[in-house]
Formats: structure tokens, sequence, C-alpha cells
DNA sequence: ACTTTTGTATTATATGGTATAATACAAGCA
DNA sequence: TGCTTGTATTATACCATATAATACAAAAGT
């Protein structure tokens, strides 16, 4: 997989990392059980301070999508522990975003369609 | 309305000001035309400083919630003007989200269920 | 055994966002 | 004229973000 970091961004380095790791992990080109790139080369790849990617991992780890182990260096979480998760904030955050295409008027057909390609594979 | 903020939480507080007001725009506890607290006042109220609140109707005003005026003060946005408006990068939220979601296990069901919720009234 | 590679911890430093405080200003209104 | 509105300004403080350089513990490879 490829990534691909902005430095004039809004959102931090590591977040924006996070981001792309999970969207990756949606279109299933990262699958259950596949080695991460180690933080020292994945730092070295985007040009950022190993302890950035770090960062990013780690907080991969505390929200479930990863795991890290010493010897291994970063995978993929499998399905199963997925998807034993809870997802209130999750929920929360929808509804905020809810709230505003609605207010901004997008139709729940686009909605639907929205879901559907991200739900496809 | 009342607001409520948390100066623990990670999110700014001008942040959670914001995402409020738009939810009590969904839910239609805030409605086109009706007036804002003044920035003085609802700095009173919450206990936050003034030019917090101002950075949290700015980003409202920018994002198209509002409108803001040197004589009345800050205004629901109309409906009208509301619909015209970009949601790209909402869509880019939303994708996010939704990777997450759907890798949590997250039923498309339950997204419906939520969908409906927002968009009932 | 030795070396390499892994994530991680540490310390220092720099920058920028967030939040406050106190004050002042321009514009419209009563 | 005086009041209220949002806003601008200046100073200060704190914390998140990011970097740099180094070091460490643990496991793998040889």
């Amino acid at each position: 997989m490829l990534l691909k970091v902005s430095f004039e961004s809004l959102k931090p380095i590591y977040q924006q990392i996070r981001d792309q790791i999970i969207l990756a992990m949606g279109k299933e080109e990262l699958l259950p059980g596949e080695d991460l790139p180690t933080v020292r080369q994945l730092a070295k790849d985007i040009d950022v301070n190993p302890m950035t990617i770090n960062k990013a991992y780690n907080q991969l780890k505390d929200q479930g999508y990863i795991v890290i182990d010493r010897r291994h260096g970063a995978r993929i979480q499998d399905f199963d522990r997925l998807k034993q998760q809870k997802t209130e904030h999750l929920v929360e955050e929808l509804e905020l975003i809810l709230s505003e295409t609605k207010l901004k008027g997008m139709p729940k057909e686009e909605l639907s369609e929205i879901i559907e390609k991200i739900y496809r594979n």
C-alpha cells in the first residue's frame, strides 16, 4: 500500500496515517494477518520521524485495528476479534456527520450509495 | 438550548460548541432565522472566554451554518442557503467512519436506523 | 554467542493550536 | 449620547505535535 501525507494539512500526520490504514483495510487492500511496514521503514518512506509512525501504530493498536508484537512488528488484526469491539463512539461521530449531510440537503439515497460502496467487499 | 462543555475532553472547547449547535440544528431545536446567544452571554453561561465562543461562531459562519451580523449578532442560516452547499468533505469523513463501522461488524441495518433517526424531522 | 531488527522509552527542542485576560474599536440601535 | 453587537489586539500560558539523537529490551537470524 502507498501512503501519502500532507504536511500542510490541519490533520496531524499520525492521524493521516491512521486514517489511510483504516481506509485501506476497508477496501481490503490490507488483509487480516498482513504485516505493516516497520516503524523505521515507513518513517523513511514518507520522510517523517519514527515516533510519529509509532504514535499512529499505537493508536491503531489501542483502537483494536492492529496488533503489535516486538518480534514481528505490526500486523492487521483478525477479522473475528475486530468484530467484537464497541462502536458507541462511532455512532456519536456518525450522528454529527449525518446532521451535517441532512442540513446541507444530501438525500438519503446518496448516503445509501456511499454505504453500498464501502460495504461492498 | 442548553450547552455543555467538558474541559477535560480531547476535543477543543470551540469544537464542542460548534458540534452541539449543529446537532441541535439537526434536531430542529434551533430553527432557521433563530438568534443564537450573544458571544458575551454564552461565554458567561458556560464560563469560557468570549473569544472561544467567537471562534466557534466564526467556524460555523465559514461552514455556512449561521450568519453573523454586527447589529443582530449570530443567527441560524436559512434552510434554502444551507442546502446549496458543497458536501465533498463530508463524504470523505463518512467514508472513513463507514470503513470503521464495517470493520467492527456494524450491520447496514443499524446504519439505516441511525440515518432514519437523524433524517426523521 | 553475536549481530541485527523489532518496538519503545527518554530527553531535549521547536512550533503551532487552544484558551485566557484585559482592553479597545467600529457599527448599529434606542 | 450611551448601549450592545462582533471583532481586533496584545500578552501570556499550556499542551499537542513533530523532530532529533540516543538507548534499551526482546526476539530472530546467522
